[in-house]
DNA sequence: TGTCCACTGGAAGGGAGGGCTT
DNA sequence: AAGCCCTCCCTTCCAGTGGACA
């Protein structure tokens, strides 16, 4: 393409009709002035938040529901109108939120402490120093904080994930934190994808941290139709969306049990598809598309940033599930892993070790693995692949390529 | 009824990468 | 530089187990 043909290309760009007047209403990090079917939640947390405005300790609070339920836009949607009325009040208020599974900024007690300590101004290596020390360095931080804040809301979403990985230590040392500090209150909102994640944790940190509890159930259809309504007005130019496109993106996050976020998310990839494809409306066609696309992109993203290991395993089973109907098992997945490391030149990991790799693609949602008994012939896991199968060649070249196969 | 398979998953630890204090 | 202590990826060892089969 010359730079004439580029000019027109961005000049045709501009004079064409956009489908999304606002995008930004359907990222994820968009808080809606009103968050429909969530009411009795949201007044919820509030009375137990409020406290605040009379510098009183609000209760530690725990809220459990699963993936796309509104949890952690609720509690972000209440913190900010909290932190809004105490800026008014002159309450001196902070609050942090954390994602506990992010990857390199909290998914371990030291890196949890030492990126709150970073919110509020000292910076904490990313290795190095014992965790005691990192304690030591936030509370001093927190106690000579220049703003001098007297409440903090601590908000630790996904924190299920985090306590799996390091104990319920943590949590006790976070309950005690406050007790080091002076004149500052610390409060803790736990926000958990896993409805029985807290019966496993020790009795006395469990009643110290649910205090007060909420529950997000799942959307329904109707629900979701809803929500998807009321953002697409704003983001959309009217009349883009087809007859069915909101039932059919409603009806699919709730398959996976309610997600309003994967429908989001679903009705904005179709829409950029759509005006990449330079059409004025967003077709059925669109959807299945962005289903696609949006499956490939995370399973992408993954052989990216994951370590070889990681990726010849996904190969390995991509090319096994490809082979064979059958759902596979550990066993016959290591022997065609090891293959593949013959061929890559790579030293083989251990059945143990593949057996968490295993488990990590299974929480990250690429595949299926449920552990079976098949009697006399043994336990193992049933592995299957938890995404399009029109999207395995495309993803198996991604891996070849990263793997010099 | 017990056996026994093919693993699972916990525990402990190592060694390479790194940063702290002394 | 030494001596700690972190993380990350991995190994070794092993007790435990659901259920088809004899």
């Amino acid at each position: 393409m010359g730079e004439k043909d580029l000019s027109n290309f961005f000049k045709t760009y501009l004079e064409k009709e956009p489908i999304f007047i606002n995008k930004q209403v359907l990222q994820l990090n968009y808080t809606p002035e009103a968050i429909p079917h969530r009411e009795e939640q949201i007044n919820y947390l509030a009375g137990v938040l409020a406290p605040v405005l009379r510098l009183d300790k609000p209760s530690n609070l725990f809220i459990y529901g699963k993936t796309g339920t509104g949890k952690t836009l609720s509690a972000k949607y209440v913190t900010n109108q909290l932190l809004k009325i105490a800026v008014e009040k002159d309450i001196l208020l902070k609050i942090v939120y954390v994602n506990c599974k992010l990857k390199r900024v909290a998914d371990t007690e030291y890196r949890l402490i030492a990126h709150i300590a970073g919110e509020f101004g000292k910076e904490i290596p990313p290795t190095g120093l014992p965790t005691d020390e990192v304690y030591k360095l936030f509370i001093e931080a927190i106690n000579q904080n220049k703003e001098n804040k007297k409440i903090i809301i601590l908000v630790l979403d996904e924190i299920d994930q985090l306590v799996k990985r390091v104990g319920d230590q943590l949590l006790y040392n976070l309950t005690r934190l406050s007790s080091e500090l002076k004149n500052i209150e610390i409060s803790i909102i736990g926000i958990s994808n896993d409805l029985l994640f807290m019966d496993n944790v020790d009795s006395r940190v469990r009643s110290s941290l649910c205090e007060e509890e909420a529950l997000f159930p799942p959307y329904n259809a109707i629900q979701i139709q809803d929500i998807l309504r009321q953002r697409s007005k704003i983001c959309f130019k009217e009349g883009v969306l087809d007859d069915g496109v909101i039932e059919k993106c409603a009806a699919h996050a709730a398959r996976e049990h309610g997600d309003a976020r994967r429908a989001l998310e679903l009705l904005r990839v179709a829409g950029e598809l759509a005006e990449r494809k330079n059409k004025v409306k967003i077709s059925m066609e669109d959807i299945d598309e962005a289903e696609e696309k949006i499956e490939r992109d995370k399973v992408v993203d993954v052989v990216h940033t994951q370590p070889k290991q990681f990726q010849l395993t996904l190969l390995s089973i991509l090319t096994l599930v490809e082979q064979n109907k059958k759902p596979l098992v550990t066993g016959d997945l290591y022997d065609v892993y090891k293959d593949y490391c013959l061929k890559v030149g790579l030293k083989p990991i251990t059945q143990r070790r593949l057996s968490d790799i295993i488990a990590e693609f299974d929480m990250l949602g690429i595949i299926r693995a449920k552990v079976i008994s098949k009697g006399r012939y043994g336990r193992t896991r049933e592995i299957r692949l938890a995404i399009p199968p029109s999207t395995v060649e495309n993803i198996k070249s991604v891996l070849k390529e990263s793997l010099n196969l």
